[in-house]
DNA sequence: CGAGCGTTTGATCGGTGTCAAGGATCGTGG
DNA sequence: CCACGATCCTTGACACCGATCAAACGCTCG
């Protein structure tokens, strides 16, 4: 952030998650142009419908996609933070088929769609990257719909909360046993198909289970491994080729 | 299928649903290296967890991607028809992170994933077009998971329904009001997160509200508007680029 | 013709939704 | 720094959609 040469780091530091990238890559990532933005809580990246021209890359901050049903209610489809390209997606694809919100304050930068093209191609190793990251995306889709469609409503969040504390830990945010949770009780309803209500209640009863603590928008989870069992978790959909699992206990 | 050199030609036309293609980038995808195989139904093509060295390519028939948790039951997330490569994930990503079966008798050409990598960055309109089918595919995803999460019964199904009939379309399959639908009732409950008995009974009751009418594996949709409002259904995600809307209503 | 799978049907149960109201917390402006 | 309004969280009573369990029926293909 200091560094205006810097900027675009995260978007470094997140595709090597899925592969190594040389100097030269590194340094043409950082060359890319674009344009930073300040954003405040709920404000909207894009819009369902329209034809972004940019993609977008979270900086700071959490973000998440979701779509608005004709009856009114509200699908979210994913959850992003630091690092992640919000919307290549839409970027690539034309009309944007889902909606982008930041839950929280962001710093986002914007980045032309025949500029991510043009770097996809021009260096194959970004490229391939890129295209682990989509792939990771839709893996992480996948067990979203096994999630929602065959799970009850504690095993649904308990997923939820592990899937958020190792993405969290591997982009070196912290512990995923112990963070900062920026949802609000309806977006994570709108995240696992329930209700407010009923996660306001399903909490409650992962809490009484001594499953997580709670204190304003924090979570703890005791016991990582019997939060695994009751969440029927298995973090080979994240990709993470093992940066987690050596992480400490 | 009579003439060996244009074996992998469905993979042209779907791809050709993205972005056209030359002589040249058909010429080069149709010299990839395969193999074919014929798979009787309810074979496994993919299993999970195991590291697949080929990316699958469908020539004839049908299939779907699962997975099993741990409890034993099933989430279906995706189907799939003549053309589509489905197993980039798997393929590119390493470790499987789900099954793939198919759903019926079917033809399948067997290609290398280097030989993919290659042919994406040697010619970037193929790799681009390989790109944009992950994308869409993540895209049929959200829309899942919206259907599931936030659509009741009948709506799911009949959403699965139009999103079938559009796509056998889209690849000059046939009518998307009448086609024959290849799956049992307990499949399509694993794609819809219902029991099948109750999709029995919802499907029951789509057909006695005259929005659809069966007889053996054939379905057909009476009033496309009308089932797509039962649908809420919006063909947008589809990202068929007009192909679709163009066609007689 | 028989076995096996898939479909249909009925009765009952339970997990989640709905509606409504009160209480806590947060951000903002004075 | 406090006051106030707006969100957000919590709680209760009740309704209902879809699950479960069980059994019979009908294809279809050896």
């Amino acid at each position: 952030m200091q560094d205006r040469s810097q900027t675009l780091s995260p978007m470094i530091d997140k595709l090597q998650l899925w592969r190594p990238l040389d100097p030269a890559e590194k340094r043409a990532i950082l060359a890319l142009p674009h344009k930073v933005e300040e954003a405040r809580a709920h404000a909207c990246l894009v819009r369902e419908g329209e034809k972004p021209s940019h993609s977008c890359l979270l900086l700071e901050g959490f973000a998440f996609r979701h779509k608005v049903l004709v009856d009114g209610s509200r699908s979210i489809s994913a959850i992003h933070m630091k690092g992640d390209i919000v919307d290549l997606q839409n970027a690539l694809l034309g009309t944007a088929d889902h909606s982008v919100e930041t839950l929280t304050r962001a710093t986002v930068a914007f980045i032309p769609r025949e500029e991510m093209k043009r770097i996809a191609f021009e260096f194959p190793s970004v490229g391939l990257a890129m295209w682990y990251d989509t792939l990771v995306d839709g893996s992480i889709f996948r067990e979203w719909i096994a999630n929602i469609a065959r799970r009850d409503a504690a095993a649904r969040l308990a997923h939820l909360l592990c899937e958020f504390g190792l993405r969290l830990q591997a982009i070196g945010l912290g512990d995923r046993r112990s963070y900062q949770l920026p949802m609000t009780q309806e977006q994570l309803a709108d995240a696992t198909g329930l209700t407010s209500v009923h996660v306001n209640r399903t909490l409650m009863d992962l809490e009484s289970r001594g499953l997580i603590a709670r204190s304003k928008k924090a979570v703890t989870i005791a016991d990582w491994k019997r939060m695994e069992d009751a969440a029927g978790f298995n973090e080979a959909y994240l990709h993470l080729r093992g940066q987690v699992s050596l992480s400490p206990p």
